[in-house]
DNA sequence: CGCCTGACGAAAC
DNA sequence: GGTTTCGCCAGGC
């Protein structure tokens, strides 16, 4: 079920507008299939900017913080290299998330990248 | 207020 | 085909 229709934009009254670029890629993750993965360009690219593929990955820095825990380690970049991996808690928490979801990963590298891909403005759209 | 960095990507060399 | 540079935008110093 894809509800492209979603709020995809939520105005929150407290002042801070959360329509910013990140607050999107955000939605954008969290959509992500369990046992699916995407890239950084791929969910810039379904929200217009495919060329800011560096603030998706700047816009994971805040997923930290953020409520909804963001599946940020089904999103890797455009060679499914765990190049974010550092950026867990501990570096192997990527890779194990990703094998607990049935995703391949050797030397952090994602097996068979290409055939989990998950594209947002694909599916989504 | 200006320069550098950054979880990327694609083109240039 | 591997390495280097530029582009994008936002945040940190």
């Amino acid at each position: 079920m894809r509800k492209s229709s979603e709020n995809l934009r939520t105005v929150k009254p407290s002042g801070a507008r959360e329509t910013s670029f990140f607050e999107q890629v955000f939605d954008v993750v969290r959509q992500i299939p369990k046992g699916r993965v995407t890239s950084y360009g791929a969910v810039a690219a379904a929200l217009g900017t495919k060329m800011s593929a560096r603030m998706v990955g700047w816009a994971m820095n805040a997923a930290h913080h953020v409520k909804p825990r963001v599946p940020a380690h089904r999103v890797v970049n455009r060679n499914g290299l765990l190049s974010g991996k550092m950026h867990f808690e501990y570096p192997e928490q990527m890779q194990e998330l990703l094998e607990k979801e049935g995703i391949a990963v050797l030397e952090d590298q994602v097996q068979d990248f290409r055939k989990i891909f998950w594209d947002p403005a694909k599916e989504l759209f």
